[in-house]
DNA sequence: AGCCAGGACTGAG
DNA sequence: CTCAGTCATGGC
């Protein structure tokens, strides 16, 4: 399966997605954490609350009474996870400093995300593409369900990763910009009712093995 | 009226 | 290690 090729056809078919394309690691911690298994939108609603409340600012949220994160975040839902989450993560980047995240090695920085309660492999893997620019690839569930139905079985995040940075160009720029492609087609064509019709892949769907078909 | 959204943690087997 | 249960709001 020609992941390049595939590239080529989502962007034909969709365009620059450019997922925080100016904006800066913390834009991309807070609405990583935000984001998760949440929709966008409300994400985004959380974080005009945390401006508004002058709360978006690393050391403010550090140095923050949980509550008042709670109530702008709310909106994201499981807000007093994320609000915990939150403001854990300001505190342990503050105390191990934001610039070393980008001096480190990427396995060594990806390791120091990771031992943050809330930042899991596909969080910590966010912030260090899209923050941080680094050349990490990230994959998510609408990559499991596309990639099953093209007949590539993904279950295993870290073998799924070091497929993809195998088999496209290892730069960090590309792997944003696939990424961002592929849940763009994830929300226009492998919904909860699969839209088939028109699929810029549809070719390499019906080639595939028959028995994920149905999701 | 359910179902789902750009996950991660926990506890049980 | 795998897997269900849990966290929670908003939109359709």
């Amino acid at each position: 399966m020609d992941l390049t090729d595939i590239y080529r056809r989502l962007n034909r078919r969709f365009g620059r997605q450019k997922w925080w394309a100016k904006e800066n690691w913390f834009d991309v911690l807070v609405g990583a954490i935000l984001a998760q298994r949440t929709a966008w939108k409300n994400a985004e609603q959380a974080l005009e609350n945390l401006k508004k409340a002058g709360l978006y600012d690393l050391n403010a949220i550090a140095t923050s009474d949980l509550q008042s994160v709670e109530e702008c975040v709310r909106p994201a839902g499981f807000y007093r996870q994320k609000a915990r989450r939150l403001k854990d993560a300001c505190i342990r980047i503050l105390s191990l400093g934001p610039e070393r995240l980008e001096e480190m090695p990427l396995e060594e920085a990806r390791k120091a995300l990771l031992s943050i309660k809330g930042i899991g492999r596909e969080t910590a893997d966010s912030i260090l593409l899209y923050g941080f620019r680094r050349p990490i690839f990230v994959v998510d569930a609408y990559t499991n369900r596309i990639f099953k139905r093209l007949g590539r079985d993904l279950d295993d995040y870290e073998v799924a990763r070091r497929w993809f940075e195998a088999n496209i160009p290892q730069d960090a720029d590309f792997y944003a910009e696939l990424h961002a492609l592929i849940v763009r087609l994830g929300k226009t064509y492998c919904g909860s009712e699969p839209q088939c019709d028109d699929c810029p892949l549809l070719d390499i769907c019906r080639s595939a093995p028959a028995k994920d078909k149905a999701i």
